[in-house]
DNA sequence: GATGAATTATATGTATACATATTGACATCA
DNA sequence: TGATGTCAATATGTATACATATAATTCATC
């Protein structure tokens, strides 16, 4: 039997990154425990965690909100995928076993199905698969435990926004590349598909925060040596 | 005024991380919490957050233990630790600003001083922040936080072992060629110097504990499919 | 009517008390 | 002798109570 605490933080953590909890949402102990029926205590304890994984904020004396990512924050964690997934798939290339790269290779054709059914919903699903079964794929449980990590905190944030991606049809195609890449051990070019295709998303991720922050509030000015984003 | 859960993950992290609390030390409430002459509650909050953070593991009814690597483990840590040390100083590069720079060059021709004089603890002390003066010149607080947690969770072990590095004059030549590169702002330079910097410290590592372990313990069968460590 | 100080209210931080699961010892039995 | 089961001891998990800092409200004053 798993901790009440344990317990909490799954559940909490999947409706963050699901973004059923948005971004900017405040956490109160007090709520929570009626919510669960349970005391603070193990509440406190799952935010605590929460907190340290980085998918909630956590102030002293001030309480926890859902992690609402500034632009620049954003423009940082989206690098750090980018750079992290690609040298992921780098690994995996040279890594997978002829069993992984089986179920890869199956996964992709499963998807094609939805990309023409325009199943937005199904989609996500076997997306999110896909860059698991790749992280996996690195036999490395340190990288891709960060990339998941991160991968997580950037869901909760992508997911409190609109529609996701409107054009599965070219995601579809960029994952092909990798999948390609990957079946033929070639680390660099997988290296440089996926590399290719977390930069493409992330620039239409960073401009549609950009337009709906524009409209509502000035950007925070938070660090302004801007980074010369994928300037490689 | 910091609240004593804080104060407490403060000081237990130093204390991990700096090698006063070895690898496998049992952490225990009741005592911590006399320690410090505090109640349980802090004392708990502070061990799950560490706990999050990978310093310490913690099961649930049985308590924490600072988290002790095993083999498969500290491959895995030191392969993404190369990694990521790599990219960043290939960021650092393309990104730093001139003062920034310059503060990187003083800091190098510094530790000159140390490796003639065989300093060494005066020297680790420089090189964590030669690391650091490199994270920072990243720009980009994901990737730097992403490895300085990292570095962490490294240097408790590495600490817990015996001397660290003898050969300081190496490591100190290999620093030289990692500064050049990025005082030429030439990124591919750096990574590869970095690479290559930290890749022989990994092997060095890794042989030592193996040792340490065959005398001791038989090597725990964690992860059968061995990674092709630096097959790149 | 607006501003600001003082007071009340509330949420978090900490301490204590209780519930429960695990550990170890000891006894019993095969 | 060794294995197993019961019981006591103890450590963790949870609940409740108290302390304190922040927020919200009130009320007085300008």
């Amino acid at each position: 039997m798993p901790t009440i605490a344990a317990t909490i933080i799954q559940i909490l953590a999947e409706e963050i990154i699901g973004g059923t909890l948005a971004p900017g949402s405040k956490l109160e102990e007090k709520v929570l425990a009626e919510r669960f029926q349970v005391s603070r205590t193990p509440v406190r304890e799952a935010l605590r965690e929460m907190g340290a994984r980085g998918l909630i904020e956590l102030i002293p004396r001030h309480g926890g909100v859902v992690a609402n990512i500034g632009i620049a924050e954003l423009a940082d964690m989206l690098e750090a995928e980018c750079e992290l997934e690609a040298l992921c798939a780098q690994l995996a290339a040279q890594r997978m076993s002829v069993v992984e790269k089986k179920q890869l290779e199956r996964l992709h054709e499963q998807t094609e199905a939805l990309v023409k059914g325009q199943d937005e919903g199904e989609y996500l699903t076997l997306n999110k698969k896909f860059h698991d079964v790749i992280c996996a794929g690195t036999h490395n449980q340190t990288l891709s435990g960060m990339l998941r990590g991160l991968r997580d905190r950037l869901s909760a944030f992508r997911n409190a926004q609109a529609g996701t991606e409107r054009r599965l049809a070219v995601s579809h195609e960029e994952h092909g590349a990798v999948v390609e890449a990957i079946l033929a051990s070639d680390g660099a070019a997988a290296y440089a598909a996926m590399r290719n295709h977390d930069a493409r998303l992330s620039t239409k991720v960073l401009d549609r925060l950009r337009d709906s922050r524009h409209e509502r509030t000035a950007p925070r000015t938070e660090r302004p040596a801007a980074a010369h984003l994928h300037s490689t």
